[in-house]
RNA sequence: GGAGGCGUGGUGUAGCGGUUAACAUGCUGCCCUGUCAAGGCAGAGACCGCGGGUUCGAAUCCCGUCGCUUCCGCCA
């Protein structure tokens, strides 16, 4: 080793210690005859100070040295003399007296400061350089805390007898879901593997395999457009268990995030145990199956003191089946009326952006006989408006926000609405961590376009017992034994229990349009692997980037990600994708056609 | 596929029709024995992403294009 210490480990106790340490130049300040280094590696930082009267070879070589140069230095740990203790620094009680330093590697000025924390350095520049990107604190930070997270979720997994299976990354493209990531083949010529969307397929053939307890921490693929929460490759926890119910497979889950958060986290957790919260009711109050329960302001339904208003619009739209609802932001009717009106304009754009056709609102007052502000106050007669104010559990000076359209377009604005105004009122503390589960989801979907009912989660999604009867007859109302983990308004985590059914699987399969023959060409191997005693069986598959980017508090997925790919789903390091030689495309049967660009 | 935002010395920003293109920081040199976002002095460094257009005159206005980003579509 070059080093006998870490840059992170030294203290008083040290102190009189003859050490050699190895690091990066993080910061240096010449003072004439005293230079002083702090020198940083993956552990920390430690103040180097080079004395001119004591050691002047040292000190001459010691003047050149740079930002970012690679320097190995002997010396002894001094206890920092009275009043010159940093007490910003863990190392702040020492320092180490350099006697002899040398120079493994010099480095040119980087692009960006690796020594200070930059919010708005160019997204570009940093991918370009990810090597020194990474250097910096906050990647450094996050990325450890992702091997944190996921050394535990090892840990704790293997301790309740769970075993790490590794599944193929060449395999077969599956025709639901997202778009595949094709390799070609070039023993097949004109045929393709599929990087895996999730290995959901191979988990449940685990369990028909008898493993009874498989995860795995695992890269999946999707050829689909990015969003700050998406990348074309992540990675899941993947897993899968025999002979449980989804209350064991929620449970152990629950436990082990609550776990990861407590042991290495310094997040703050809001709810434990984890509300459960039904499907419909997430959408009638929040308008998300994926809400940001940190805040409140959920939508209440006041359809039917509306339908008895003098408001044309909401009188028409109850009559028409249509919801009214409500929605009470604190404070925000207490603005001056200059204020309120832009602040409505605001809200309102907001709304139309999101398919409303207005907004309206009433401004409850502060003072007892204040008047209620806002145009549709005078369509409620003093006696309606109690009601109302009763079933909003209105508050003096709160805002009350009415929405009322398609109940499609009324889950949207609410989400928006509710999204838009918890980061304007500052409700977003991303220390937070609110995970609830979303449970009872339906499990189909009306396809409009293709006429026809789609599975909402995966097609092996098992059904209420309780619900079967229903399947034939009103597909609509099925609940799947589904449930999602969501935390601060995104979904970290999308689970269920199977079909181990031969028969509901069959009345699946012709729901969903495709007869028998068809499932059997493309399933068959997971069809025939079901008639080989195939065990009751159910998992979930946690999120690791979207889970590490909430427990580190980040906005997005690149910064706990080491080597991310842009939007353009490009490695702008690297410069991929790239082209290939026309060697390559022959041995693959590969020809490109159509405009390409140079 | 669509909509929005951003692009000015190395970095982060200001300037938004006529400026020797400003500021901070970094960089280079010199001074300095207790600094730790060190300090002081001096200096170098930008044709304002790229291409067209409008104008007597464009970093600034318009069109196109490229890159990054946010959102919609998409994501069983």
């Amino acid at each position: 080793m070059l080093k006998t210490h870490t840059c992170g480990e030294l203290r008083a106790e040290h102190a009189g210690q003859e050490i050699t340490l190895a690091g990066w130049v993080h910061r240096w300040r010449d003072q004439g005859g005293l230079v002083f280094f702090d020198l940083r590696d993956r552990w920390g930082l430690t103040q180097l100070v080079i004395n001119q009267e004591t050691a002047p070879d040292t000190h001459k070589k010691a003047k050149e040295v740079r930002n970012e140069w690679v320097i190995q230095v002997k010396g002894i740990v001094r206890q920092r003399p009275a009043g010159m203790v940093n007490p910003n620094m863990t190392t702040g009680a020492i320092e180490v007296e350099v006697t002899d330093l040398a120079v493994l590697n010099q480095a040119k000025t980087p692009p960006f400061y690796i020594n200070k924390d930059e919010e708005n350095l160019d997204e570009a520049l940093r991918m370009k350089y990810r090597y020194l990107d990474l250097r910096r604190e906050r990647m450094q930070k996050n990325l450890i805390l992702r091997h944190n997270v996921i050394r535990f979720i090892r840990n704790y997994l293997s301790d309740r007898g769970f075993m790490e299976i590794e599944t193929p990354v060449l395999f077969k493209t599956t025709p639901e879901g997202a778009r595949d990531y094709l390799v070609p083949s070039r023993v097949h010529p004109g045929k393709f593997y599929a990087l895996p969307q999730s290995p959901q397929q191979l988990k449940q053939l685990l369990m028909v395999a008898g493993y009874e307890r498989y995860f795995q921490i695992v890269r999946c693929f999707r050829d689909e457009d990015q969003r700050g929460d998406r990348q074309p490759e992540f990675t899941q926890l993947d897993m899968e268990m025999s002979f449980v119910g989804r209350h064991d497979v929620m449970e152990l889950i629950e436990g082990m995030m609550i776990a990861v958060v407590k042991n290495v986290t310094d997040r703050e957790l809001v709810f434990d145990p984890f509300p459960r919260i039904p499907y419909q009711e997430a959408m009638e109050k929040y308008g998300s199956d994926k809400p940001d329960i940190r805040y409140d302001m959920a939508a209440v339904d006041i359809s039917d003191i509306a339908g008895r208003s003098g408001f044309s619009v909401f009188t028409s739209n109850v009559a028409a089946g249509k919801p009214v609802k409500v929605i009470r932001v604190p404070n925000l009717g207490a603005e001056s009326g200059s204020q309120l009106k832009k602040l409505h304009q605001e809200l309102e754009e907001l709304c139309k952006g999101a398919g409303a056709k207005g907004l309206a609102y009433m401004a409850i007052p502060t003072e007892e006989n204040g008047e209620v502000r806002g145009p549709i106050g005078k369509f409620f007669p003093t006696e309606l408006k109690l009601e109302l104010f009763d079933a909003v559990g209105v508050q003096p000076g709160d805002l009350l926000l009415f929405v009322s359209d398609d109940r499609k377009v009324v889950y949207n604005v609410v989400d928006t609405l509710r999204r838009h105004l918890a980061e304007q009122l500052n409700l977003t503390d991303p220390k937070q961590v609110a995970f609830a589960w979303v449970v009872d989801f339906p499990l189909f979907e009306w396809n409009a376009d293709e006429n026809r009912w789609d599975p909402s989660h995966h097609l092996f999604t098992s059904p209420y017992p309780e619900d079967l009867h229903m399947l034939e007859s009103e597909p609509g109302k099925v609940r799947g034994q589904q449930y999602d983990l969501v935390c601060n308004g995104y979904e970290v985590a999308g689970g269920s229990i199977r079909i181990h059914d031969r028969a509901v699987q069959e009345i699946v399969f012709r729901l969903i349009g495709q007869d028998v023959e068809e499932a059997r060409h493309k399933f068959g191997h997971m069809l025939e692997a079901f008639e080989y005693g195939a065990p009751p069986h159910g998992g979930i598959a946690p999120g690791i980037d979207r889970l590490l980017m909430l427990l580190a508090g980040e906005p997005n997925i690149r910064e706990v990600i080491a080597f991310p790919k842009t939007q353009q789903a490009a490695d702008l390091m690297a410069g991929a994708p790239s082209d290939v030689t026309q060697q390559q495309l022959d041995e693959l049967h590969i020809a490109i056609v159509g405009e390409v660009e140079a």
